[in-house]
DNA sequence: AGCCATGCACCG
DNA sequence: CGGTGCATGGCT
C-alpha cells in the first residue's frame, strides 16, 4: 500500500521582484524551502551544481507554458546561493498582467499533468494578512 | 530565508 | 539594441 502523500496544489503570492516590477530580470519567482512546497516539484539535490529541469504547465485556456525549475546551490560549490527558483515565467506573467500581491496557483492532476492558474489580489483578504501571518507566501491547497 | 538587483550571454 | 534568461552577489 502506498502511503506517501504529496500536495496536489500550491500557490504563491507574487513579490514585486517575481513580476519584474522592481526592474530586475531574473525571469521568475522564488520557491521557498518548505517541505510541502518542494515535494510538489521534482527533487533537485546538491550533488550537481545548479540542477534544473523543465516543467510543462497548462493554463485554463489550454496554452502550454514551459517553466524551468532551478536549484541554485552554488553555496556548496564555493558560492553563496542556496535557493530554488522557477524561471522563464515572463511570458505568463505578462500575458496575465500579474502584479505583486497576485497569486499563482500550481496544481498536479492524478495523471501527472501540471496546471497553472492565477488570482488577482483580494484587498480584503490582504487586510487579514497580519492576523493569519502565513510563514511563507506559499501554501498547500487541497483540491 | 526571501527579496532585490545586476553583469553578461543569447537571440530576434 | 531591447527583451529575456542565467548566474551570482547584496541587502533586509
Amino acid at each position: 500500500m502506498e502511503l506517501l502523500v504529496h500536495p496536489q496544489a500550491i500557490c504563491k503570492v507574487l513579490s514585486a521582484n517575481d513580476t519584474g516590477e522592481t526592474g530586475g530580470h531574473q525571469a521568475g519567482i522564488l520557491v521557498p524551502k518548505d517541505e510541502d512546497i518542494l515535494s510538489f516539484f521534482p527533487q533537485l539535490g546538491k550533488e550537481t551544481k545548479n540542477p534544473r529541469c523543465v516543467l510543462r504547465f497548462e493554463d485554463l485556456s489550454g496554452a502550454i507554458w514551459n517553466f524551468t525549475y532551478i536549484y541554485y546551490n552554488n553555496k556548496f560549490y564555493k558560492g553563496t546561493r542556496n535557493e530554488f527558483r522557477l524561471t522563464s515565467m515572463t511570458g505568463f506573467i505578462k500575458s496575465n498582467n500579474l502584479k505583486a500581491g497576485d497569486k499563482i496557483i500550481f496544481l498536479r492532476l492524478d495523471d501527472g499533468r501540471l496546471l497553472i492558474k492565477h488570482q488577482r489580489t483580494n484587498k480584503l483578504e490582504n487586510d487579514t494578512d497580519n492576523v493569519l501571518r502565513l510563514g511563507t507566501s506559499w501554501k498547500v491547497v487541497n483540491i
